[in-house]
DNA sequence: GCAGACGGTG
DNA sequence: CACCGTCTGC
C-alpha cells in the first residue's frame, strides 16, 4: 500500500504546524508540495525530519516538491521550456513516474497573458507527460482547474470564469485521453469533492469550493486505488492554507 | 496589593500569544503597554477581554495603552506639546496617578535631530509631572536611558551611544529629583536588571542587555513596594518582543 | 484574506 | 532581528 498527498501549501515556511500535522497524521510516503514559495537555499528541510527532499523552489512565487520516505530517482524539476517557473517536479520509484504539478493559476482576464501561458504550459505538460511510461503514472497537483460545472459551488457565479473555460476545460481532457484517469471523480461521481476556499468571505466554513487539485492515475492502475481523500481538518486548522491535501492510498506497493 | 506591568510589548497584534501568557501568569491589576504600534481603530480588544482599555495608539509607531483591571479616570493620552507621536498616558485610580511612558529612542547620532527631540520630551515630561500630585505617583515604561553603567552589560561598548549619554542621564536624575526613586535600582543594588535586549546577535542568550524600562514612585511610598520582578521568561518565549515585562508589587491598596 | 518582497525604523 | 506600510499575486 503506498500513500501519496498532493498539497498546496501555500507557503512552506509559513505552515510549519500544518506540515507537521499532515506528517504525523497521515504520514505519507510521498507528499507532493505546491507553491512552497521559497528559493532553495532556504528551503526548511528541519520540517522533514526523516524525509527525503526533491525541491524546486524560487522567490516569492511557485516552487514544487516531492518529499518522498524512501530516496527515488529525480526525473525532472523543470517543464522543459518553461524552467523560469518552477511548477513542475517528476520522480522515478518502482517503475512509476511520479509528477508533481503547479499549473499556473492564468490570471482574471480570459484570453489575457497569463491565461495564454496557461494553456501553453497545459500544452507542454501534455507533450512531456506523453513521453513517459504511461502505463506507470501518477500526476498530481493543483491544475488550477475545476473539470465540470460537478466540481464548482456556484457555477453560475463562476460562469466565464478562469478556472472553468472551455479551453481550460479541454486542455484538462486532452490531458486525460493520454490515458489517464480522474481518481477522485472515477471513484465518487456524487460528491463535489472541494479542495479549494477562497480565504475572503468565510468561503471553507460556509463550504464555497472547487475541485482544482487533482490525481491522475494510468488508466490500467485505476483497478488499484483504494481511496482518495480530501484532509478537510488540516484545512480548518489555525493559519491554514487555502487548500486542502488531498491523498490517494493504491494497493500493490 | 496591587500588580503593574510595564512593557514594550513592540507591537500588541504581533504579540498576541505573549500578551494572552502576561495576562494569565500574572493577572495584573495595571498593564502599561508601550509600542502598541496599532492605530486606535484596530486595538486588538479581544486580547483583553475582561479588562479595560486606555489606548492612544498611530499608525506603525510608537502607541501606548493601560490595561486595567478596575475602571480608571483618563487624565491625558498625549504630552503636552508631542501629541503628534503617541508615547504618553496618564491615569487616576484612588487618588493615584499612573502615568505610562514610551520615551523617544534618540536616533544614532549624540546630538543629531532625534537626539534633540528626546531631550525636548524628556523636559516636557518633568514639567508635566511637576503638575502632578508627587506624593501618590507612578512612573513606568520604556524610558531609553540606562542610567547608570551598571545598568550596560558592556559600558565600553556602549561608550557615548545614544541611551547612555551624560546628558540623558542628567533628564533622568532631574525627574528623580521631583522626589520619584527608582524602584529597581533602590530595591536592587547589587543586579544589574536588564529589561531590553537587542534581537541581532543573540543577546538574550547571551544576557548582554541594558536596563531602560523603568518603574518611579513617590520618594515616601517606596516603603510600600513589596518587590519588583523582570520577566525573563516572556522574553524567552517565541517570536518575543526584545523587552521583558517588568512587575512590582504595591502594598496597601 | 493571506502570502512574500521591499524600504524604513529601531 | 523583527516590526510597520505598501505593493503585488492568487
Amino acid at each position: 500500500m503506498l500513500k501519496v498527498i498532493s498539497w498546496n501549501v501555500n507557503s512552506v515556511r509559513a505552515r510549519a504546524d500544518s506540515v507537521a500535522h499532515v506528517l504525523s497524521t497521515h504520514a505519507p510516503d510521498l507528499l507532493g508540495l505546491q507553491e512552497t514559495k521559497v528559493v532553495d537555499e532556504l528551503f526548511p528541510y528541519e520540517q522533514f525530519e526523516g524525509y527525503h527532499c526533491f525541491i524546486s523552489g524560487q522567490p516569492a512565487y511557485n516552487g514544487v516538491a516531492w518529499i518522498t520516505k524512501q530516496p527515488v530517482e529525480l526525473v525532472s524539476d523543470t517543464l522543459p521550456g518553461f524552467a523560469e517557473q518552477k511548477r513542475f517536479i517528476a520522480v522515478k520509484m518502482n517503475d512509476w513516474t511520479f509528477v508533481n504539478v503547479y499549473v499556473p493559476n492564468g490570471g482574471h482576464e480570459v484570453g489575457g497573458e497569463k491565461y495564454q501561458y496557461k494553456l501553453k504550459w497545459l500544452e507542454q505538460l501534455y507533450q512531456t507527460l506523453s513521453k513517459y511510461d504511461l502505463s506507470k503514472l501518477l500526476v498530481c497537483g493543483d491544475f488550477n482547474i475545476a473539470p465540470t460545472d460537478q466540481d464548482v459551488y456556484d457555477p453560475e457565479v463562476w460562469q466565464d470564469c478562469v478556472l472553468v473555460t472551455e479551453q481550460e476545460r479541454q486542455a484538462w481532457e486532452k490531458l486525460k485521453s493520454l490515458g489517464l484517469s480522474d481518481v477522485y471523480r472515477t471513484m465518487h461521481d456524487d460528491l463535489p469533492g472541494y479542495t479549494w476556499w477562497d480565504y475572503r468571505g468565510f468561503s471553507f466554513r460556509r463550504q464555497r469550493g472547487l475541485r482544482i487539485d487533482h490525481f491522475l492515475v494510468s488508466d490500467s492502475c485505476m483497478k488499484d486505488i483504494d481511496q482518495i481523500n480530501i484532509d478537510l481538518e488540516t484545512r480548518s486548522l489555525n493559519r491554514p492554507s487555502d487548500h486542502a491535501p488531498v491523498q490517494v492510498l493504491i494497493d500493490g506497493f
